[in-house]
DNA sequence: GATGAATGAGTTTTCATTCAT
DNA sequence: GATGAATGAAAACTCATTCAT
């Protein structure tokens, strides 16, 4: 999922000869390390020295480009938030029409392997650990919270108007903060249980709770059978 | 919510007044100390320095009563993981009869005070970074894990049993792991966005999503009603 | 060899029913464990919690009965070196007649398993790395130093006065010197060597190296003979 | 004898003058400290903050260039052992001609202030007692005993075959155990006796012992005189 | 006399940061 | 820009000693 540091270009920029002195290849390489560092070892274990090993890049390095370990960790969570975002768009392109399909299309992505996996999953909860003390990490790590919030609450309002054509705020409210908090449950549960937690069952689940509290557009599922399969 | 050590009876012995030597009132003092430190400092500014400033006990008595600072780490995630499930037990005597209403206490006491509170989330983000490693730890940081989920699958079973007659395992199964996700993500947002977080708004979404799957049991909202409200 | 502390009366003293509290006793135990703690872990690593541990005796004690551990160590060097005069003693009543043979027979008791053995000659190079700073255990970290050496050198005034009829007191101590040097040696081979190392073989080096200044007092070994086998 | 840290070249250079980032006269600044520390203060003084005090470098030093006090314990005995072998090879190149004259050189050079003195001979002891728990100390502690043997056993080999052309291994293998244990015991007797100790002597004693046992090559002393004095 | 909880100075180790090269 | 040796404050841990019980 996450482009990994021997995939950056080594050195065969067409145009540069000798790039010896990158330091966005060095700033990214030092993200992605940390990144790595996160979720293998936790925050406590994620050392200057495990990074830059990890990175294969000098010690100085960090203190030049980033001014700072913190600072290179909320560096680190910005660029998490920012592909997870990324990827949620990606995924909301190819395969939304429709208010209620898009909702589905956001829980489908959120609990895929692209977004949801043990590395993403292990970083979300390494960071939302040290959220009090670093600013930029508490700015970025609410993960699905800040754009998905709205288009989640704004396709439950169409879906709503669509099929009663009335304004019934809390419900729509309800419903938007219930999607995220399963979809944050459900991550949780997939961090503790990795053997058993199961893909399908999970969609389901949150599709259960869009039925019941929207049964037109979500309709009821029959025997083991459900809308769409969660992508592999 | 927890015993602060002050609260410790300092004279209960009729005889004698002040015990100095009292291991297992050191060692609580240590672990609630720790339990502060968490909550307040996170995993990584949970230092040994702060931890005995916080108890009021000298540097050694770490090492003398839990052998390591881990050690320490380990059995605080156990009393807090306790008392998580006293308190539980507390409330769901006082409260259930009947499947229905015995889910109904475990969410309403879930997302009560006593149980989610700033200390009590806090805490439990902290120690869900360093479950990976530190054994103990993740042993009992799976708070609502163990014991509830048989208690809600059970009791779910039961609320199903008596209005249809038909055994439906898997609606059980998404019942159960759909209620313990929702909470889950519920103590989330509760950490993520305390001053907006509504323990009533959250309430009414976990029972939205049992009336959605067991509609007889878990009678429809009309309104801004509620069957019973959360506690303050 | 030594007495082990289960062999110490545990209480079936005939006089005393319950001797809950005998000093010497604890003392003992003390000691005993201390010089096993030496011998197995080393001089560093002969902590007073491993010798009380040892000893099945509080922490307490050792300040009680010696006031500190370094003399607790000086106490046990002490009677490390007791114990070696106390056996070589015993065999030499059993075994010498004569100046050479009262030689042979240190030499034999020295190089024997009652004092030669894994255990004493761990003891005996822990001692030595700390004689500098411990006036005790300086004292009597000399094992065969003491005694021995006019013992032997008596000895060899014997023997050369019987054979040459005149003063050669440099002889003498030459002998002497290089007497105990070469039980020294040998110990430390025996500690640098376990595997190797040979108890006859090293008696009759001893012995070459006396038969070449008492030819006559110490005759040569033909073949692999030699005048009497070191004991088992 | 050893080199000291102010002995050093500071200027070597030609251009710079005073380097001051140079890890190798750290480590080598670090591992003479140690044997200060060792000769002087003994294994259980020798604390990391003695040891950075005496070679004027900061705390995290040591783990940096030796990654524990252990390793530069174990780096300090490899020195040690290396700087024995050096000086003998440097004397023997200086001394030797025939079998008999090597191994003469071979204790004069043992026994000589170059190699046999205060400090190393208390670095010796140091060491001894820590071998077990220390694989690198283990490996180095053993002074004269890896190349030494050889080269003392074959020279034997040769003084024996040309004197008496005839095999007499055990001769030999006596021979040599019995001057390096005389050895051994000459060092413990120096730092035993400091005052007392005469390497005039203790020459004479191991050539007594050599002549008992191959009097043709290492002919009898006559009153005082000795084949060669053993320098200052 | 005996106990063992408690102490805290001192130990080794860790690690983000600095800065000469 | 880049390096990595160097730093030293602070971390965890050790352990002989103390002293209330």
């Amino acid at each position: 999922m996450y482009i990994s540091p021997k995939e950056i270009d080594p050195g065969k920029a067409p145009k540069k000869r000798l790039p010896e002195r990158d330091p966005e290849r060095s700033k990214l390489l030092l993200i992605e390390a940390t990144l790595d560092a996160l979720a293998e070892n936790g925050i406590s274990e994620a050392t200057v020295s495990k990074i830059i090993a990890r990175a294969g890049v000098s010690r100085g390095m960090i203190h030049l480009h980033f001014g700072s370990k913190d600072a290179l960790i909320g560096a680190a969570a910005k660029l998490f938030s920012e592909r997870y975002y990324d990827e949620m768009e990606r995924q909301l392109t190819d395969a939304a029409n429709g208010p209620a399909a898009t909702v589905l299309a956001v829980v489908r992505a959120d609990l895929g392997p692209q977004l949801m996996n043990k590395k993403s999953v292990a970083i979300w909860h390494a960071l939302r650990g040290e959220a009090h003390r670093n600013a930029t990490i508490g700015k970025y790590s609410n993960t699905r919270d800040r754009k998905l919030r709205k288009l989640i609450s704004d396709s439950f309002a169409a879906v709503d108007t669509i099929h009663k054509g009335a304004d019934r705020s809390e419900l729509i409210n309800d419903a938007t903060l219930g999607v995220l908090a399963l979809l944050e449950g459900m991550w949780t549960d997939f961090m503790v249980h990795p053997r058993s937690f199961n893909r399908d069952d999970a969609f389901r689940i949150v599709y259960r709770f869009l039925g019941g509290l929207f049964p037109e557009a979500f309709k009821p599922i029959h025997g083991d059978c459900q809308p769409r399969q969660v992508p592999k």
